[in-house]
RNA sequence: GGGCCCUUAGCUCAGCUGGUUCAGAGCACCUGCCUUACAAGCAGGGGGUCACUGGUUCGAACCCAGUAGGGCCCACCA
């Protein structure tokens, strides 16, 4: 067979992902065998993959193609996510950009543009995941506004609605301006910002005095309908009861006491502004103030801001700083810091602003949800420091807002039909909401044309909260069979940045809606940075173009690249370094077959050293098979990775195939062929969760398979439950051995091809078992064993046996003698240390019995040592 | 302001119930090698006061307290 002399991924990737898909090995139907599930976050449906999703993706492929050759059944459901406000955004953008203005179109004609652009692109960020090479079965591909999902959305409102659990109400929400819409708490990122505390004096009523406020939003000052100051403060006790005139506007507000004031502050004074700020508004509410609101929704001013009206916000703070200035209301500003709510998606600056919107409480909801994950222990979360911060969440959870002021999204199922607060109802659709329209109002007269619908879009979030339950139809037909089978998933891997949009708020929908845990246990990657530890962002221009990465290094590369250095919940740099370190290792591995494949084979007898080699190999590929357990068990992803990174390249490669390798030219016995190829096979099946593409193809080229003999669905390695340690042991001396003699070779100048002895110098029996492996690797002619030292030999030490290697030409005895000097030095000094501690009598009697015999028995080896360093001194110099 | 976490080699990180798997790994670095699978490689090598200070202990990277630095989450102080 010819074999292209280096691994080309780009055309193999290609082909074998056809070959999969070709033969539905993603494909997943419910059946007898135990399921494993995993439901992929949804990306954006207009989104581009970008390196987090390549992490997440990669290590939920990972997964799953691991539970495929464990024998389970299965299935990992892709999907995407409407996002509305995202989505919204760039389809406004796009419409923009042709001329055509949001506020011109009907909601239909603007969603009709939505979807065409979600046809368009919808399906970009799929067709990339599977140039990574994800197995997910597509024929389940979901999408969050898929009719069924939808239906499920409403119908979930529907339910909620009437156990009383949503309400609508006129509360204080984050207003984005750019976007139009609120957000949800979760939705604001607090900022800290470097801004003015202005100092602004009011004139009392009927009175000379001024008081004096601060404030870092002079522009709100038309929205004032108080100063509020501390009942107790002494400063101001003369102006309780009267009022005072808000600058520029004139209007007259009273000033009235409230201990929410802290007197240290500014001046002990407050402004109150109802309809833009929350505590302002709560002190409204005691105090029965006016509510002023002075902005548009897009933040600027309205009428109430007179001659300011229309001006930004920001700009109109300037300019109303600058005129309370040239009127003599500015006292003075100082420079401040504070804290300001900015939008996660536009960026934008919140603005508080009253309005109607929906809410669903969350506290009843709450309680299973933190009891499964804090009390039960039903859903784990790896790492799991992440339980402090979800429990903190949870317990002081608050409403969840979610109406969201778009157009993209699930329409608020809210039907209107008259003018009256309360004139409104709930329901699946207009037939049934004007039913229950008829009734509530008592007026049979009510037709589908009185009925208004809400025009708001429910939060995204409130449509992916319900995705592992929704992606098989578990809402809407809830004894369905594949939501019986498939619920509840096993794993869910995900960013930490979404633990409460997202995570919190499914596991919530999983005992509200299936009385169960929509999954079991819960990655949390880290994020993605770069060698300077930033964020990766499309804003800095740091993040490498995923696409182009798969091309360079091949999807394989990338995979490794990304997986090797991301412990769990650490934070990733990412460096395109790693991904030539993936890149080489699949060289490596290809390389390595290349060798096996070109052995011409013939009957002649098993080498001794490959029969040793083999067993050797055996055996440590069992011990590294329990160690990948065990990090699979606790999601160490990447530290199973370097275990078999190190098993191929170190273990595999530069001893085992070394070992067995044949002369040049000369053939291989057939056993030693196939028994390798047999390791190579297993080899190749524990990698090929981490490396798919590569691994399949070598797979494939070592014999013609079947489809159902395809290394995708190859069963895992069955491991030795016992290891075989004392080859494992006897095997590591004789490595030491062999880079005893390499060391030699290498500071003498020897060359390899040059055949040496080697001499052991020992008077007991000597341990002959592993010779061949020694001689094989070190290119000796043979092993000996003398009871006196070797004259004219180079020597070097392996536990207390010595070795020595004899050499044409004069020996540096002096170099010799200090040498061994100095490792004598060096136990004596560490017998020293090791009697010390035996002849401390609270240390005999305090520590463990096996504690102290491991002492003892450093005692005696390093006595016995120092006798043969002694006698090597005495030798040398003599 | 409250809470959580981190600090180990040049970099990124392991290090489990304190004791020979305790000072590790990968990469990077240095020195030889184009030795016929692989220079995308092979062989050999150097490198750390385990942030600092004190305490507990026969024994501390590990437990406790404090200090310094870094990060994350939550929170309405204008």
């Amino acid at each position: 067979m010819n074999m292209p002399l280096k691994y080309n991924p780009s055309e193999l990737e290609k082909h074998w992902y056809n070959y999969w898909m070709e033969h539905k090995f993603f494909a997943s139907k419910p059946d007898t065998r135990i399921p494993y599930t995993i439901v992929i976050p949804p990306p954006n449906v207009t989104g581009v993959l970008h390196m987090g999703h390549m992490l997440n993706n990669t290590i939920q492929d990972v997964l799953i193609r691991r539970a495929r050759h464990l024998g389970f059944n299965a299935c990992w459901v892709p999907g995407t996510d409407h996002a509305s406000i995202a989505t919204e955004a760039k389809v406004v953008a796009k419409l923009k950009e042709q001329g055509i203005s949001k506020n011109d179109l009907t909601r239909e004609e603007f969603l009709a543009h939505a979807w065409e652009w979600k046809n368009e692109y919808g399906g970009v960020i799929l067709e990339q995941l599977k140039k990574l090479g994800c197995s997910c079965d597509w024929d389940r591909t979901a999408f969050t506004m898929d009719a069924k999902l939808s239906d499920s959305v409403i119908k979930v409102f529907v339910d909620l609605f009437n156990k009383g659990l949503i309400y609508r109400g006129n509360r204080m929400v984050n207003w984005d301006p750019e976007a139009l819409t609120t957000l949800s708490d979760e939705e604001v990122i607090y900022e800290e910002r470097q801004g003015l505390l202005y100092y602004i004096s009011y004139q009392i009523v009927g009175s000379t005095e001024r008081l004096t406020i601060a404030t870092t939003r002079p522009e709100t000052i038309f929205g004032d309908t108080a100063i509020c100051i501390h009942p107790e403060d002494h400063r101001y006790l003369s102006l309780h009861g009267k009022k005072a005139i808000v600058p520029l506007s004139g209007r007259e507000i009273p000033i009235i006491n409230d201990t929410y004031v802290d007197m240290e502050f500014g001046t002990g004074c407050l402004k109150v502004t109802p309809a833009h700020d929350l505590n302002d508004k709560a002190i409204g509410e005691t105090h029965g103030l006016d509510i002023i609101d002075i902005f548009n929704p897009d933040a600027t001013l309205n009428a109430y801001g007179l001659a300011f009206e229309g001006m930004d916000r920001f700009k109109a703070r300037k300019a109303v700083g600058k005129a309370l200035e040239k009127e003599g209301f500015l006292v003075k500003t100082e420079p401040h810091i504070n804290k300001v709510g900015t939008s996660e998606r536009t960026k934008a600056v919140i603005e508080p602003r009253l309005s109607d919107q929906w809410f669903l409480k969350m506290e009843s909801l709450a309680q299973p949800a933190l009891k499964a994950v804090l009390v039960d222990e039903e859903i784990k979360l790896f790492p799991k420091k992440f339980e402090n911060t979800y429990r903190h969440w949870m317990e002081n959870v608050r409403d969840w807002n979610i109406s969201r002021q778009l157009w993209w999204g699930q329409q608020i199922p809210a039907f209107y039909y008259g003018n009256g607060k309360e004139d409104f109802v709930v329901a699946e659709n207009a037939t049934i909401a004007l039913k229950l329209a008829q009734e509530k109002s008592v007026n049979s007269h009510l037709s589908l044309e009185d009925l208004r619908q809400d025009e708001d879009a429910l939060d995204t979030w409130f449509s992916s909260w319900l995705w592992p339950i929704s992606v098989f139809n578990g809402i809407l037909e809830p004894e369905n069979d594949e939501i019986n089978y498939y619920y509840p998933t096993n794993d869910l891997v995900t960013g930490p940045d979404i633990l409460f949009f997202w995570v919190a708020r499914m596991i919530v929908a999983g005992y509200e809606f299936r009385d169960a845990k929509p999954f079991t246990n819960v990655y949390f990657t880290g994020l993605v940075r770069d060698k300077q530890r930033r964020k990766m962002s499309k804003s800095l221009g740091n993040s490498p173009n995923a696409l182009k990465l798969i091309e360079d290094y091949g999807a394989d590369g990338v995979r490794v690249g990304l997986l090797l250095s991301s412990a769990a919940g650490n934070d990733l740099m990412f460096d395109e370094a790693l991904c030539q370190q993936g890149k080489n290792f699949a060289n490596k591995i290809w390389n390595g077959f290349k060798l096996i494949q070109s052995w011409e084979t013939v009957q002649i007898e098993q080498p001794e050293a490959a029969k040793k080699g083999i067993e050797w190999y055996s055996a440590t590929f069992d011990k590294a098979l329990l160690e990948i357990e065990d990090h699979f068990s606790k999601y160490r992803i990447s530290d199973a990775l370097m275990a078999i990174y190190k098993l191929i390249w170190d273990d595999y490669s530069s001893w085992l195939l070394e070992l067995v390798k044949p002369v040049y030219q000369k053939p291989v016995d057939k056993a030693t062929k196939d028994q390798v190829m047999v390791l190579l096979e297993n080899n190749l099946k524990i990698l090929h969760p981490f490396m798919p593409f590569l691994t399949e193809d070598i797979w494939q080229q070592i014999t013609d398979r079947k489809p159902q003999e395809a290394l995708i669905i190859a069963p895992w390695p069955k491991g030795s439950e016992r290891i075989d340690n004392v080859l494992l042991l006897a095997f590591e001396t004789a490595k030491q051995v062999v880079s005893g003699v390499r060391t030699i070779r290498k500071e003498k100048q020897i060359a390899n091809k040059e055949v040496l002895d080697l001499v052991v110098l020992s008077d007991q029996k000597p341990l002959e078992a592993l010779n061949s492996v020694i001689e094989k690797l070190s290119n000796l002619t043979n092993i000996t064993q003398t009871e006196t030292p070797v004259e004219g030999a180079l020597s070097f030490r392996v536990d207390s046996l010595e070795y020595f290697v004899p050499i044409s030409g004069a020996i540096d005895i002096e170099a010799e003698a200090t040498k061994v000097q100095e490792e004598l030095n060096y136990t004596q000094g560490f017998l020293k240390s090791v009697e010390n501690k035996l002849s401390n009598e609270r240390f005999v009697s305090n520590a463990p019995k096996d504690v102290i015999a491991i002492e003892k028995k450093k005692q005696i080896d390093a006595k016995a040592k120092i006798e043969t360093l002694i006698q090597s001194l005495v030798y040398l110099r003599s």
